[in-house]
DNA sequence: TATTCAGATGAATGGCTGTTCATTTGATTC
DNA sequence: GAATCAAATGAACAGCCATTCATCTGAATA
């Protein structure tokens, strides 16, 4: 059991909350304020804003000041391509190859 | 923030756990018993069971009885290959294309 | 500079979850 | 069938984490 495989369990423990799962695949699309996150995901504010907080430090998303409000986007980092086995989760593919 | 989401954040949380991920990986190569599997990963008996039993709820290994021992293998319909945009961890991809 | 708007922060709390220990079940072997 | 080996189960506990509420910061506008 590597440390690596520790890392990644933390990382997969940031995406294995329901809301913050959500936020990654709007980012997925486009940046998006808080704002609208929080209106699209129907969630309070300061809750959100908690998970985001999570988000940020694990290195996942990336913010920019926007006049009174904050633009969140995925990290550039983040975005690759899949390809190789992977576990299929039926809502998603977990993919560690060449790794 | 669709049912879907929910579920698939359901799954992940099964993966977030580093005994947990390290049994997938090891179930990934070939099918194992629990005793080897507790050898390879240091993790005593009981506790490597409470985690097979999680594993096994979620439907991502299945069982086989092999005399004395268990055979644990990873779930066939899991298997899948990956391919589309996807969120790079570093330790793994995680890709919901096409979903 | 006082007010308002957007978001962040901190403390408090309740529920969940990983771990341990003791016990049990199921299958083999003597 | 008693003893042994492999794994599963249940109860108990402690630490962690999502949520809420109240407050604060920082920027724009009047």
């Amino acid at each position: 059991m590597d440390s690596q495989t520790a890392s990644c369990a933390g990382l997969l423990k940031v995406l294995s909350d329901e809301t913050r799962l959500a936020v990654v695949r709007l980012l997925l699309e486009e940046p998006r304020r808080v704002g609208q996150l929080s209106q699209d995901l129907h969630v309070e504010q300061s809750l959100l804003s908690h998970h985001l907080k999570v988000l940020r430090e694990a290195g996942l998303v990336e913010t920019q000041r926007d006049g009174k409000s904050v633009l969140y986007s995925l990290s550039p980092s983040m975005r690759r391509r899949a390809r190789g086995e992977a576990i299929d989760l039926g809502c998603c593919l977990i993919s560690f190859a060449g790794r």
